[in-house]
DNA sequence: AAGTGGTCTAGACCACGGC
DNA sequence: CCGTGGTCTAGACCACTTC
């Protein structure tokens, strides 16, 4: 009945005692496999009662990054490889040890299309914006993706910026918007005389097309990206579960 | 410090309470929105401490059951969709209202593909099934599967129940091995003169290739498939995260 | 036998929500 | 105000693994 020791905003113990171990493994300190402190060397260590203890060992077992066996003890989770998971362009290149490159092709503001709003939940005749990108991967090309996004809600895009920076990051620093996951739907159609032509590849040759609605934290979807990929460079991962 | 009043093999008291509103939300009783027993009140009934009730409630939390709100209580959570969700042909089909079936076109054992037992991780010579089926959706073609496995593992093989049954049951059933997840590499191909006659597209049109190798539980790969599917008829769905 | 995680108790105080 | 979930204590016994 103390519940004494904290600074005001009551960072829980068994949060704090996670953080700990957590920066441990993300320092490298740990290393996969290493065993962490038992709950009863953790418990006496940090003044806490068993229960507590082992409350964090819990969350980071619930996190991934431990794996605890009885009888023997709780030890680094080797790192995982996260399917299905969300990464702009330049991230998925760079894990692959491919130099990203994107081209702006076109950006124009005030496009009306009606079946992309409703897929924004927008007002049929609500004006977006329209962002039509090459992605190159060493220099060659690699996909051709459209973008398309409420211009009354996201005014701010300067052409110069996206050379560089990720819409990703524009969201994010720019309107404080955090993506939480997206829905593709994918399949395969013949590459017309345009994209066959900005890919490299003959016309008719099969591409994979993606079309993507990227929502928001909160479950709104924010942009909507219809892409296609040269077959021969892009080939897609997914992993199934049950 | 009782803990008694149990059958031999100790279920938890908490997983009993947990399986006990699992039933109930499972059979319809409490419905999405409804209000889920309190802690407390669990405690009380099932003559349990507070921790030992939370607990409950926390890994229906866990599973994605209940939502929990600190001052308001417990409630049933809205139904979830499933998203990159690991499902047999059959059931892909008749969630669209479609028939789906099969045709075996080729049941081969003995194979010996080095490639493709290295997938499995068998040794290169093995002896392999291959299993060559025409899918259709409503009579109309759809998708081309060929599938491989080990020979030596899974020698009972009938083609006349592979017409009926999934292969996915006859492993369940046959071998007692239960799939956890399938790990699939998406790209798009264009048809050859046989896969496009089979699938009554022009030769050369664009389809979907998807290559599958499918884990059991323990995390040993167990199945192969190679599938070509009709894009104007088949498009895949895939949720990404973060 | 010693150490580990898994379950459990019978309480406690806190922060929050709704009345 | 009362009921809810969130955190926490200071112990306990059990099942399991390692030595």
């Amino acid at each position: 009945m103390k519940m004494l020791t904290k600074t005001h905003p009551t960072v829980p113990a068994y949060r704090r005692i996670q953080s700990e171990i957590q920066a441990l493994i993300e320092s490298g300190e740990l290393k996969a496999g290493d065993t962490v402190r038992s709950e009863r060397g953790l418990a006496r260590t940090h003044g806490v009662s068993l229960m507590t203890a082992r409350h964090a060992l819990r969350e980071l077992e619930l996190d991934g990054l431990v794996e605890r066996h009885r009888g023997s003890g709780t030890f680094v989770a080797p790192p995982k490889i996260h399917f299905n998971k969300l990464v702009s362009f330049s991230e998925q290149m760079s894990s692959r040890g491919l130099v990203a490159q994107s081209r702006v092709l076109n950006l124009r503001v005030g496009e009306r299309e009606h079946d992309i709003a409703a897929r924004l939940a927008l007002a049929a005749d609500s004006r977006l914006v329209k962002l039509e990108r090459l992605r190159q991967a060493n220099g060659q090309p690699f996909g051709l993706e459209v973008c398309y996004f409420s211009a009354e809600q996201f005014p701010r895009v300067r052409r110069a910026r996206l050379e560089r920076r990720s819409l990703f990051t524009m969201f994010e620093q720019e309107y404080g918007i955090a993506f939480a996951y997206a829905d593709e739907e994918v399949d395969a159609v013949a590459a017309d005389s345009r994209a066959a032509e900005l890919l490299q590849v003959p016309k008719g040759a099969p591409v994979l097309r993606i079309r993507q609605v990227l929502y928001s934290a909160d479950g709104k979807p924010i942009t909507y990206t219809l892409a296609l990929y040269r077959s021969d460079r892009h080939s897609l991962l997914v992993r199934r579960f049950r």
